[in-house]
DNA sequence: TGAGTATGAATGAATG
DNA sequence: CATTCATTCATACTCA
């Protein structure tokens, strides 16, 4: 809210961008920026250490401008949005599944994403290469019980049975 | 970037709205769909939970193909604007900017709709229709996120020295 | 048919 | 870490 304007925005967008919107007030990653910034999550990197956000953050800057922070809340956002694009993008994949009754959503069974983490020995062995282990693997071990909690409510979801359409009436009920 | 397509749109248009082929790539709510959930809205859900999202999803779900971030979007945009409208209309007075010029479909549909979205006391935030599980949230509270942020007046990469771009190699390995 | 607009989608920046 | 706000990009839609 204060800061707002912190950098005028040179903005050259390193290489070949694509990128149309040049504004500036907030920082417009470049695509390399991006892509580093991706490689780097994609080699396991989730929460990077001061360190390593100051390291990050000065290679970065040489492709436009960049402060700490951008890394910072580039990595937090990265990693909230992949999570919560699970849980939005799964539980309702059923489309045009006509059933008047017995649904049944059942257990979501889509944790299964085929994520290419699984790939251990592509740079990962660069990030800890010396001792700046601030960062491991903070997940795969704390990753138990925590959602799934709304088999409590489980609504039967029958409305309409021969439909063209369910009763507009019912319209906020299912809540 | 890379998520763009997320749903591939079948776009049965539910009811008997007169829209044409509706080619897809984003979400184009039903009419229905849109009923339902600006009720949900006027009925002063603005923000809803995980949960309730994929609840309207799913009920949503009848009336054409539609995701949980769509939902979810819909909620969040529908709320900014409304605010970025009343925000623009409000502050304005102080340059005088006549809005004349908004007339174009506003009949008594638009009056409509500002106004009763002006009711004070009708907004449940979160309309909590189910007991919402307590969180027994420890909270650490770590703000090692503060080093970096705010400080912007700390860095001063002078990086106009004569280099043109960093040897594309070396990407992750300065970590 | 193209400008202007409504709105879905994405994401940077915060806050708790 | 999750949740939310503000902006912006992208695209469907409307109308003259």
């Amino acid at each position: 809210m204060e800061d707002g304007m912190s950098g005028f925005c040179i903005k050259a967008r390193g290489g070949g961008n694509g990128s149309t919107g040049t504004k500036c007030g907030r920082w417009n990653p470049t695509t390399e920026q991006v892509k580093v910034l991706t490689d780097l999550f994609r080699s396991g990197l989730r929460t990077p250490s001061t360190d390593q956000i100051q390291k990050i953050s000065t290679q970065l800057s040489f492709y436009g401008k960049i402060e700490s922070k951008n890394v910072f809340y580039w990595f937090q956002n990265h990693k909230a949005r992949e999570r919560q694009k699970r849980r939005r993008v799964s539980i309702d994949d059923k489309d045009f599944i006509r059933q008047d009754q017995q649904e049944k959503v059942s257990s979501a069974k889509h944790f299964a994403e085929i994520h290419e983490v699984s790939e251990p020995e592509r740079v990962i062995e660069t990030l800890q290469l010396f001792p700046l282990n601030s960062y491991d693997e903070p997940e795969k071990l704390r990753r138990h019980a925590n959602e799934y909690l709304r088999d409590t409510t489980a609504y039967s979801y029958n409305f309409g049975t021969e439909m063209d359409h369910p009763p507009l009436d019912l319209r906020l009920s299912f809540l």
